[in-house]
DNA sequence: TTGACATATACCAATAAAGGAATATGATTC
DNA sequence: GAATCATATTCCTTTATTGGTATATGTCAA
């Protein structure tokens, strides 16, 4: 079997460095066309539409036709699966992980003192 | 060039889906050996092996030995990248979403009414 | 120390991704 | 309609990955 393609979910188009940074200037809201895109990223124009192309199959940008340009836009609804998931382990590096720790600690305390 | 390493950094590692249900499975905090991961996938013990040896590449997992067994335990803490990447689109679909869009909405009336 | 057990590693096949270069498509303008 | 501009697509090479299967490594037990 191969690698799982990068347009199977979300989690695997937004793997590669490159197109997170194009979700990120898309963050905004306001549609960019590609040469945009091109000029913000340093990238080559087909490495940029072929990004285009991941983001797309995955529902997290969506075009528009403006002209002789064509106008991305992020679908951030998109990005909900990545944030649930990774959101329960949030409580592990906030304040709270003093008293994360701390309780940890405690039960292990106990723990060795009923033996 | 090909695609970037599963190991190059936590975004690609959680790519794979049968990582994240391994992250899943030790989100509870408990260390789990090999051999519990293999039953609770129904994968083999060589593909979870290697999907382990991912996981500890970035960081995600350590290893404990403990008489045969090899206890693996989660790093949430190597998951903060992710989370903090995917925070500032939350407000697209929570319970603001509906003021977002009344926003724009009213924005773009705005806009419309200048001209 | 031999055998059983738990896990890791090596090797293989199939698959696909990434960027580059060249080219195709499609819209605008003259 | 021809030249031009913006973008997409195709082809190519290089490189990893995935899951098997088989085997190596390491630990415990009798």
């Amino acid at each position: 079997m191969s690698r799982a393609a990068t347009t199977s979910d979300v989690f695997n188009a937004i793997a590669e460095p490159r197109r997170r940074e194009i979700v990120a200037l898309l963050a905004t809201g306001t549609p960019r066309a590609v040469g945009e895109l091109v000029e913000a990223t340093g990238l080559a124009q087909p490495a940029v539409s072929k990004h285009l192309a991941v983001l797309r199959a995955v529902g997290l940008v969506s075009v528009q036709r403006a002209g002789k340009s064509r106008l991305y836009a992020l679908n951030p609804a998109e990005l909900k699966p990545v944030h649930d998931w990774v959101k329960p382990f949030e409580r592990f590096w906030t304040d709270q992980l003093d008293r994360i720790k701390q309780r940890a600690e405690r039960k292990a305390k106990e723990r060795s003192e009923r033996n």
